[in-house]
DNA sequence: CTAGCACTGGAACGGATCATTCCGTTCTGG
DNA sequence: CCAGAACGGAATGATCCGTTCCAGTGCTAG
């Protein structure tokens, strides 16, 4: 969609090209509400969010597969950017907690677990997917080094702990993330070291490839 | 189905009684399994993965929505006999414990947030829904007189925790349930009294309606 | 020994659901 | 006032799946 105009392109227009630029961003958000309820959703109700008709969502996208790609890379790529975001923190425990919360709050991950295997990831993606990963690891390096973590706890764990929060679910999305936040940090003092009760955590952790599963195509 | 003979009902009989009683057990077992992996599996599924025709499972139920109701209504009443067992306990924290041990291990509660929604309920199974509830916050009641508890944890956090370890999930059962377990320990070490950081947990919990969500029919 | 019957496996049917395409319309930019 | 960008939504065609149906099989009663 070449911009024939010098003008600044965006929402902010009138007209048919307003209309576009607005739909560019309308799709993607109802895309995204309406996959995180049920990836299986169809194409239609996605427009239908949208209060768009399915051609100019067509006119778009290649087909389904595509908008779920974009849709889960989006996401992936919100959690590398908060995962940059609170490397900056010099305390590494305030920065790995604010990292949780951030992450849980703009419900990334509950994207990135319901969506892939729906889709055959690009190279571009498995990139992405690698640098979340080594962003983790550091994250996770860090909290330890700062020493409130607790014995045992790896960067893999931080997978099942996103996964958990993002399993409670309800109508209300405010209600949602209120009471994520409210389980998360149930989860955030088991996780905090010097406390009682602190013995190992039974069994090994989850291994990088186990974690990579999701991502393969399923059905 | 009258047993015309006296002769003991039971999968060791030889023949097509024994065939069927053998298939009465494989289709629940199978149903249970394809069923918690997939709601909205085929009922081909199922009879494949019980080795039988479909002809066998439509003998046995009316239809999907029987099969579908009986396997939850299953799970619930496992839900309700670990927590009639658990009670048996004098400690109220090992009650606690062991009985959130025992459902994520039977991974029952899996079962019923994910099928719930996909039928509508018996009048049975509000009464057992119900009792679920009472056990549910007799055991809290009993952890919090043990003092153990941490202040502000309900009942209806009861159903997130286990939400949250329902949430992780692999393609191979043993190490589900190994991961759980590491899991589950992370959590009611969080959800343990007397560690520091134990300031309130943010937020009012869920409310016993906003709960009851996940049994109303959707879709 | 055999007729009847309880059960079974799996093919066939029919309805529902969707992704995708197509077409007539609307509005902008020049 | 025209060319065509962009749109809404109906039409299409394929797939999927729940359910029904039927022909076979081997107990079991008499």
């Amino acid at each position: 969609m070449p911009n024939h105009t010098a003008s600044p392109s965006g929402p902010g227009l009138p007209g048919r090209r307003g209309q576009a630029a607005r739909n560019d961003e309308a799709i993607v958000a109802a895309a995204r509400e309406v996959f995180l309820a049920d990836p299986k959703a169809p194409v239609s109700a996605v427009a239908a969010r949208a209060g768009v008709g399915i051609s100019a969502l067509y006119r778009r996208y290649g087909g389904k597969e595509d908008l779920l790609r974009q849709v889960c890379h989006d996401g992936l790529r919100r959690y590398i950017a908060e995962a940059e975001a609170a490397l900056e923190h010099a305390d590494g425990w305030a920065a790995f907690t604010g990292f949780l919360a951030a992450v849980v709050d703009a419900d990334v991950h509950s994207l990135t677990v319901h969506l892939a295997g729906s889709f055959t990831p690009t190279e571009e993606m498995g990139a992405d997917a690698a640098r979340s990963g080594e962003l983790t690891a550091e994250l996770v390096a860090r909290a330890r080094e700062s020493g409130r973590l607790r014995a045992g706890f790896t960067a893999e764990d931080v997978t099942l702990v996103l996964e958990g929060c993002a399993a409670v679910r309800f109508p209300d999305p405010g209600r949602t993330r209120a009471l994520r936040r409210r389980y998360l940090a149930l989860v955030v003092r088991g996780v905090d070291a010097g406390a009682e009760g602190a013995a190992d955590l039974p069994g090994p952790p989850a291994t990088a490839e186990e974690l990579g599963w999701r991502w393969s195509r399923r059905l």
